[in-house]
DNA sequence: GCGATCAGCT
DNA sequence: CACAGCTGATCGC
């Protein structure tokens, strides 16, 4: 949970995620995605009040957040008042002092986040120098460095100040499996079970929260099974997550809630309250998306854990983990880092500790060696020009929101070019670092989690996937899912409607998947029906932090018997349950050789370009109350 | 009746 | 497996 207060020190007349209290004064107000903790506040009203009273106060977010949070009647009061930013386009927003007129102005670039459709960081320049909120995110290693506009001149921009998620930033959560890994051990535990006949259903127990939608896009495509959900108006203009939901239950993947949907399922009974089809009784699973975090020097094991008859958990994170964390900031190398979250179980104190010796020391920072003599360049940049933009001296421009399209290909600066700054210039440090770190980013991933000494830990076999079944999965660890692109303003665009996209991700699994053998030796063997005994032993050796994880067992659990009323015949085999899933997983991957469906990423991703041929903008539409 | 807060529960 | 949000009780206005 954010326990960020709105203000960041530099910029204090403007609020972000933070709605209450001294933040009812701000001159401007920013929300990076639609998650209620980032909302305190903002139908309060107190807030309310305030907009009504200072016609000049607008909220911005990126058009996915706007959609959404204009979907409930609650937030609709905003509707007026919210200006909708395209990702990694420049804007300068003036920020007005309705009672002195006062003015200042602000350049804001959100960058996508890769926490739940919407979601974005923003980075602010102005006269207080350059500083990144990055709400919550979820980034893979390297993708920083992948990010044009957090560089100027081929380097990173000098950074004041990141305002983090630090949600896992603690060394217990050193790593999170990928979202491509995760995304693939789901569809496989998927398939394994609805394959078996029609009547065969899944329910994602997922919270009630915006972020999963890249999970059930992926395995409708692969399934060509829509997922059922309660609600997907808010999608309405989102054909690329809309196509893959339905509000019809005869599907065999559910999404669907309810309060008593535990309960329900205990009777086999899905929280929409199906329990068969055609007349036929359904068969059940659940799968619980939860995260699953593996120490330093753990190996990554199970992204599928098995935690009763019927039900699963599976890995599934909308924040990046400690290493994650340290690899964007060790990057970004601002001068300050602040948490935005104090994990629990350690303090605020602890988490500074981690940061600072990620940000510039004062040493690095020394005499910064300012040339001087520099000449005011007129500026035309051109698509590759890596030049450094950002020295400003041009006198402050006025343009109420200016924004800077990129040019196609271009190495964007960061900075309108008509907009002054009389601080902050880059700095010259670190030259040639992106590209260095680029390249290293491209293997870390792969070693990152290699051998252990001497911890037990690894052998956390518990899960019927092996870990060879879900194991890794590189590329898709490279790409960050491009949420705007199930974005569509209003049916009318492009077709960029579904093209098959996906393609070229599927199949190319690398072969790695099944070679990483050790496994055998040892884990549990998911071979046969013995689990549990095992389980329990294994539980009482110190793992790391999971030892909870363990689990399962299975049988004993109480998921009242019924189920299994399987007319055999529907079955391929006769043993309906568990150990099924075990052997039917591993036996397909002995023979498959790919990954089924990376999709996601993959899919989403290439056509994450989109955003900019759309560079037209509706400039003032807006702001002119 | 509404909102804010907290405990409890996923 | 610790995120994000609901429900329900309580208190104050």
């Amino acid at each position: 949970m954010s326990s960020f207060e709105g203000q960041m020190a530099e910029y204090p007349t403007i609020s972000i995620d933070r709605f209450d209290r001294e933040n009812l004064r701000a001159r401007a107000y920013f929300l990076s995605h639609c998650h209620k903790d980032h909302m305190k506040g903002l139908r309060a009203p107190a807030l309310k009040r305030r907009l009504e009273c200072s016609l000049k106060v607008y909220l911005y977010c990126s058009p996915v957040t706007k959609e959404l949070l204009l979907t409930s009647p609650k937030y609709r009061f905003w509707e007026k008042r919210i200006i909708s930013i395209e990702i990694e386009t420049p804007t300068q927003i003036s920020l007005i002092d309705e009672a002195s007129g006062e003015k200042e102005e602000i350049v804001v670039t959100l960058l996508p986040a890769g926490h739940c459709p919407g979601s974005v960081m923003f980075l602010f320049q102005g006269s207080n120098g350059t500083v990144l909120y990055t709400g919550d995110f979820r980034l893979a290693k390297g993708e920083a460095a992948r990010m044009e506009l957090l560089h100027s001149g081929g380097r990173v921009k000098d950074i004041q100040s990141v305002y983090l998620d630090t949600t896992f930033c603690d060394p217990r959560f050193y790593q999170i499996p990928s979202r491509g890994e995760c995304l693939s051990g789901i569809t496989e535990l998927v398939r394994s079970w609805i394959t078996r006949s029609p009547y065969h259903v899944v329910w994602l127990n997922c919270k009630a929260a915006y972020g999963y939608e890249y999970l059930f896009a992926n395995l409708s495509e692969e399934f060509g099974v829509q997922v059922h959900v309660d609600k997907l108006d808010m999608f309405r203009n989102m054909p690329d997550i809309l196509h893959h939901l339905t509000t019809d239950r005869g599907t065999q993947i559910h999404a669907c809630r309810h309060p008593k949907a535990e309960e329900y399922f205990q009777w086999n009974k899905l929280p929409c309250g199906s329990t068969s089809r055609n007349g036929t009784p359904l068969h059940s699973i659940s799968i619980k998306p939860s995260t699953m975090w593996f120490g330093e020097r753990t190996r990554k094991t199970n992204i599928i854990v098995r935690t009763g008859e019927s039900s699963y958990r599976a890995c599934f994170s909308f924040h990046s983990s400690y290493s994650e964390i340290k690899d964007f900031l060790s990057y970004i190398c601002p001068v300050n880092a602040y948490p935005n979250v104090i994990p629990m179980g350690t303090t605020i104190d602890k988490v500074r500790e981690i940061l600072k010796p990620l940000c510039r020391s004062l040493q690095n920072t020394e005499p910064k060696y300012k040339p001087l003599g520099k000449l005011k360049r007129a500026k035309i940049t051109y698509q590759d020009s890596e030049e450094e933009d950002d020295l400003f001296d041009d006198p402050l421009p006025p343009p109420l929101r200016y924004k800077v399209s990129k040019l196609q290909t271009s190495h964007p600066d960061t900075v309108p070019k008509t907009i002054g700054f009389s601080s902050q210039p880059e700095s010259p440090r670190r030259e040639g670092f992106k590209a260095e770190r680029m390249q290293s980013s491209l293997w870390a991933n792969f070693i990152d989690c290699e051998e252990s000494n001497s911890e037990s830990e690894d052998e956390l076999q518990i899960s019927p996937l092996s870990e060879r079944d879900l194991g890794h999965q590189q590329k898709t660890e490279m790409e960050i899912p491009q949420w705007e692109v199930f974005f569509k303003r209003k049916a009318a665009d492009d077709g960029l409607g579904n093209g098959p996209s996906s393609t070229e991700a599927e199949g190319s699994q690398s072969p790695k998947l099944f070679s990483d053998s050790d496994g055998e030796s040892t884990h549990i063997s998911s071979q046969n029906s013995s689990q549990s005994t095992h389980i329990s032993e294994q539980g009482s050796q110190g793992w790391d932090s999971q030892s909870d994880t363990v689990l399962l067992s299975s049988q004993e659990r109480n998921r009242p018997k019924i189920k299994e009323y399987i007319p055999a015949s529907e079955t391929k085999e006769n043993v309906p349950c568990p150990e099924d899933t075990y052997t039917a997983l591993k036996c397909r991957d002995q023979y498959l050789n790919i990954a089924p469906s990376i999709g996601e990423p993959t899919t989403l991703s290439s056509r994450k370009n989109i955003p900019q041929d759309k560079m037209v903008l509706n400039t003032s539409s807006s702001a002119d109350s």
